[in-house]
RNA sequence: GCCCCGGUAGCUCAGUGGACAGAGCGGCGGCCUUCUAAGCCGUUGGUCGGGGGUUCGAAUCCUCCCCGGGGCGCCA
């Protein structure tokens, strides 16, 4: 048992033989190092009902609270009456060797064993290239799925191709009217075309497989080719983008298939059935108001067409049959306003309350010269995740866009990026996973690197770590499971980099103030086993995040 | 008009109702015959947008304003 949870139990055991009315006992990270390693202001908490005073309170508890002393080397009372809990440095070492013998296995969990999740992200049309609000999706995504791994759960990552609407068409168009630009230069633009410089790219490349055979036809004749080619190139695209950048999916599901296998007429079927769907003036509707909406929504037009609703709906119905417990979304903020009549149609076919969950962040700003970089398809700024991914490299591009909570507005500054990259708090941690490497190559006895030798180091020897700095550095390993299991649960994959830049600052500071290669030989295996242990947590936890930890730099 | 997100140090942002509100960057001043100076040490910095309220306790919860961003189609 980890010991957050040790603690809480025996509260609640001190708690209930003394007769005490605990509803819920909080157990915290102190603020303030001083304050120990785990606090409850229960005591404060039960000063009223009791009618007595905190610190008292606090006392009692103290004496009735059972913990292991091997384990918990302090248990007091401070302040106004929180009971501060301290790790003993015993505990601490044997963390290290806990996590040099099974680095992820210390580092998980198997809370969600067993439980299949499907996790929906980027899903961008395939109308033009992925840009760097796709790659936060992208990177968002990504680590959260990672972070249910990182908990046992069985995870799928998708990617949903809308490439059945109109907007196909317009692409096509726009494709086709820039090919016959190539001859005839007033040849009439689509009004609402795509005037980005790529489509321009990819008329080039259609006179160059296809020569002039397209010139003197009727647009109508051979639009759908247009079409057709366009889709196959910005899919395959966004797919070669999307593998640079390390995301890799289990599926591309494609919205024309939900039309191709019958899955509309069934999610219609499934609605009628459930009373949810009614007809008005020429056009189902979805009783959405009646699911928590503010409003009914239409889902099959009077011409008879779907709405972009229905197959979306559809698509999460297939996401359930197959199986999944638990479905997540990955939105842009544009989209918020979806999840209500998402969660109305899906409460209409009966599924659980949160069998999906909708993460929604927020726009990406850039900002290049001290100026905000307005996203625009007709420019031909550096905004896309190809561009981004040459300007800057996977790893800062990731690592910037995961830094912070998805639902802030976060501003991306290119020049910090870029002309600042020592001052990166990527490299940072990043230098202190290289660093100990380095170490490690300069090595001249290779039996004394823990994760050479055929056994670890005996136990005895972790004693010998008694610097303020080494229990600082091993008190942060210790509570890195928790840390990323909180992040799992939260969906927030931006308290990993804050746990990261923890973990590579006490690293530093450690480095900085003690050598390893010392004469006396335990302490020296015991800092290198030390090092080891930072350096396999580094590299496991930038592994959820998708960002490398590289061996020298 | 209604809905969602944000407003915390000069800048970018952490902060799950708890102890004097934190980090990075920037500014200023130091440290390389040493296992990588992409590092370390010191210092500068705040009416937590504003007013009410709930609570033993509020940056955090409720409410009303102010400012910024996004969304409110038989578009996708």
């Amino acid at each position: 048992m980890r010991p957050r949870e040790e603690i809480r139990a025996a509260i609640a055991a001190a708690c209930a033989a003394r007769g005490w009315p605990v509803e819920e006992i909080a157990v915290e990270r102190p603020k303030d190092p001083a304050h120990g390693d785990w606090a409850t202001p229960v005591a404060l908490a039960l000063a009223r009902p009791l009618k007595r005073p905190p610190r008292e309170i606090g006392e009692a508890l103290v004496e009735t609270l059972e913990l292991d002393p091997d384990r918990y080397s302090a248990v007091e009372v401070a302040g106004p009456g929180f009971v501060n809990v301290r790790l003993s440095p015993a505990y601490l070492r044997e963390a290290v060797a806990r996590i040099l013998a099974d680095p992820a296995g210390f580092l998980h969990s198997d809370r969600l064993a067993g439980r299949s999740i499907n996790v929906e992200f980027v899903s961008s049309n395939p109308t033009g290239p992925l840009h760097v609000g796709h790659a936060r999706n992208a990177a968002l995504g990504d680590a959260i799925a990672a972070l249910y791994e990182a908990q046992g759960a069985d995870v799928d990552r998708e990617y949903y191709f809308n490439d059945a609407g109109r907007q196909m068409d317009i692409l096509g168009a726009s494709i086709h009217a820039r090919y016959r630009q190539l001859w005839e230069p007033d040849y009439p633009f689509p009004e609402e075309g795509y005037r980005g410089a790529y489509i321009r790219d990819l008329a080039e490349e259609v006179r160059e497989t296809e020569g002039e055979r397209f010139r003197d036809v009727e647009p109508e004749a051979c639009l759908e080719f247009f079409r057709r080619f366009a889709g196959e190139r910005m899919t395959a695209s966004i797919k070669s983008d999307l593998e640079r950048f390390r995301v890799a999916f289990d599926r591309w599901f494609n919205e024309s298939s939900l039309y191709a296998d019958g899955s509309l007429e069934k999610t219609l079927e499934d609605l009628r059935e459930a009373g949810a769907i009614y007809e008005k003036d020429d056009a189902v509707w979805l009783r959405a108001s009646a699911y928590g909406d503010t409003e009914d929504r239409v889902l099959v037009k009077s011409t008879g067409m779907p709405t972009y609703l229905l197959p979306d709906i559809a698509y999460h119905r297939d996401k359930h049959e197959r199986g999944y417990d638990r479905a997540v979304d990955v939105w842009g903020a544009d989209h918020h306003s979806y999840q209500v009549r998402m969660q109305a149609a899906l409460k209409a076919l009966g599924y659980p309350p949160r069998w999906l969950e909708t993460i929604i962040y927020q726009q990406v700003s850039l900002i290049e010269d001290g100026q905000e970089v307005r996203l625009s398809t007709r420019r031909n700024r550096m905004v896309t995740l190809r561009e981004l991914m040459d300007d800057i490299g996977v790893d800062v591009t990731r690592y910037f866009l995961l830094m912070r909570k998805g639902d802030t507005h976060m501003t991306f500054d290119l020049d910090l990026a870029r002309e600042q990259s020592e001052e990166n708090p990527v490299y940072y941690v990043q230098y202190a996973h290289a660093r100990i490497a380095g170490v490690f190559t300069k090595l001249e006895r290779p039996e004394f690197d823990p994760c050479a030798s055929e056994a670890l180091p005996a136990p005895g020897i972790f004693a010998r770590l008694v610097e303020d700095r080494e229990i600082e550095l091993m008190r942060t390993l210790e509570d890195l499971p928790d840390v990323i299991a909180d992040a799992a649960e939260s969906l927030e994959p931006h308290r990993l980099t804050d746990a990261l830049e923890t973990l590579a600052r006490r690293f530093h500071l450690w480095y900085h103030h003690h050598r390893f290669l010392v004469e006396d030989e335990d302490l020296a295996r015991a800092r290198l086993a030390l090092a080891r242990a930072t350096q396999r947590a580094l590299a496991e936890t930038l592994a959820i995040l998708g960002v490398s930890a590289p061996e020298s730099m």
